[in-house]
DNA sequence: GCCAACGTTGGC
DNA sequence: GCCAACGTTGGC
């Protein structure tokens, strides 16, 4: 069993809108990055835990946490010329990217900002943190969830 | 809107 | 295989 943290923008698709969801439940779609997609696909596992991250907004930070139930499978958006997430060079055949579905698990009481993951030492090594870092899909450590969850 | 950081592309 | 140019991410 594993831990993730998926950032996604709010403005795009967040978690209110997972919760609008039927069943809660929706596919994680539109990755796009070799080791964002290596991380989905090498593993994550259906049981697995991850964190909700609002990404790119004014309140930037982990608002809920998720259960991963399907594992990935190739991304149909790329195939899909309306697609923002269009990718001319996939074929139904060769589809180098993939998505998982995601059931929410829990919405948070607050937000936990990225300025409090920040000043919290025992989160220093978290990629999430690390500047310049863009992945949508990170690694996080049982030490490092449960001490997030403490800070709740 | 700015800009630093990073990934990808493509010419050579 | 190098690397400059370009596009994207995402905090601020």
């Amino acid at each position: 069993m594993n831990y993730w943290l998926l950032k996604s923008e709010p403005d795009t698709f967040g978690i209110a809108n997972l919760e609008a969801m039927p069943g809660q439940t929706e596919h994680w779609d539109g990755i796009r990055n070799y080791q964002a997609r290596n991380f989905m696909r090498d593993g994550m596992r259906v049981g697995d835990l991850a964190f909700f991250y609002h990404s790119n907004c004014p309140a930037p930070g982990i608002v809920g946490i998720m259960e991963i139930v399907r594992e990935a499978y190739p991304d149909f958006t790329a195939l899909d010329p309306e697609s923002k997430y269009y990718d001319p060079k996939c074929t139904e055949d060769a589809n180098r990217w993939c998505m998982a579905d995601v059931r929410l698990k829990k919405i948070f009481p607050r937000t936990i900002s990225l300025a409090e993951l920040k000043s919290e030492a025992a989160l220093a090594d978290m990629l999430v943190l690390r500047k310049g870092n863009r992945l949508s899909i990170t690694p996080v450590s049982p030490s490092e969830w449960d001490h997030i969850l403490s800070m709740l």
